[in-house]
DNA sequence: TACACGATTTACT
DNA sequence: GTAAATCGTGTAT
């Protein structure tokens, strides 16, 4: 079932971010479809995280995207050289958003391997912030594009194929002071069997 | 205009 | 374990 456009609107980012493990993650980009079970997420919460981007009410070009209402990309470019991927939620305002950080590929494995250079590990594919936006195809012209279009979507399968989820600390933002300290990230273990059965198409996981 | 840096990945020692 | 790659963005001149 495809998520709708209230899913995004939620003020709980934290609650969203864990919601959205366990979900699978769709791009139709270039005519090649990809999809992945959400594994790992982190929760900005706006203005008053020191970790967000959006921290102390910064409205700028490139924060403008998060400050709209949810269910929108928003895509932003770090360290010379990645595109990382985000789903914004809230309401018009509220500058909330989720960090994709890895998914496990269950559809156009092939694609994303074309796109990511043939790692010579399949668990390299996706299980990284830029990893995964490189794999399935998303570039920075894909901000602001919305989550429930037929380039962009996530699903939420009838059958739960998460384990158990942890939470832990956020990575990469020791600059954010007491907020680093936040459990803010989610990782979610998926059951193999039922991953399985679900994509009995699927012969190779991870 | 100038400059420091990053919600990272990769290759190499 | 360390370091290089590489450039848009934000903040300060």
């Amino acid at each position: 079932m495809k998520l709708e456009h209230d899913f995004f609107t939620t003020d709980n980012v934290v609650g969203l971010a864990k919601e959205l493990i366990g979900t699978i993650f769709h791009t139709n980009i270039n005519g090649k479809h990809c999809a992945g079970i959400v594994t790992e997420t982190e929760a900005y919460a706006g203005v008053t995280d020191r970790a967000s981007h959006a921290f102390g009410g910064r409205l700028t070009k490139r924060t403008e995207v998060m400050y709209r209402e949810g269910g929108i990309a928003y895509v932003y470019f770090t360290y010379g050289m990645h595109c990382l991927f985000n789903v914004v939620s809230a309401t018009e305002g509220t500058p909330h958003a989720v960090l994709l950080r890895a998914v496990w590929p269950v559809a156009g494995i092939e694609t994303m391997m074309e796109r990511r250079s043939f790692p010579k590990d399949k668990r390299l594919l996706t299980n990284g912030p830029a990893k995964l936006a490189q794999a399935f195809g998303i570039t920075l012209e894909h901000n602001a594009t919305s989550l429930c279009g037929d380039l962009i979507w996530i699903e939420k399968p009838s059958d739960n194929c998460i384990e158990h989820i942890v939470e832990s600390p956020r990575i990469g933002v020791d600059y954010a002071g007491v907020d680093a300290a936040l459990n803010y990230r989610f990782v979610g273990a998926p059951d193999e069997k039922i991953v399985r059965r679900m994509f009995s198409e699927t012969n190779d996981l991870r």
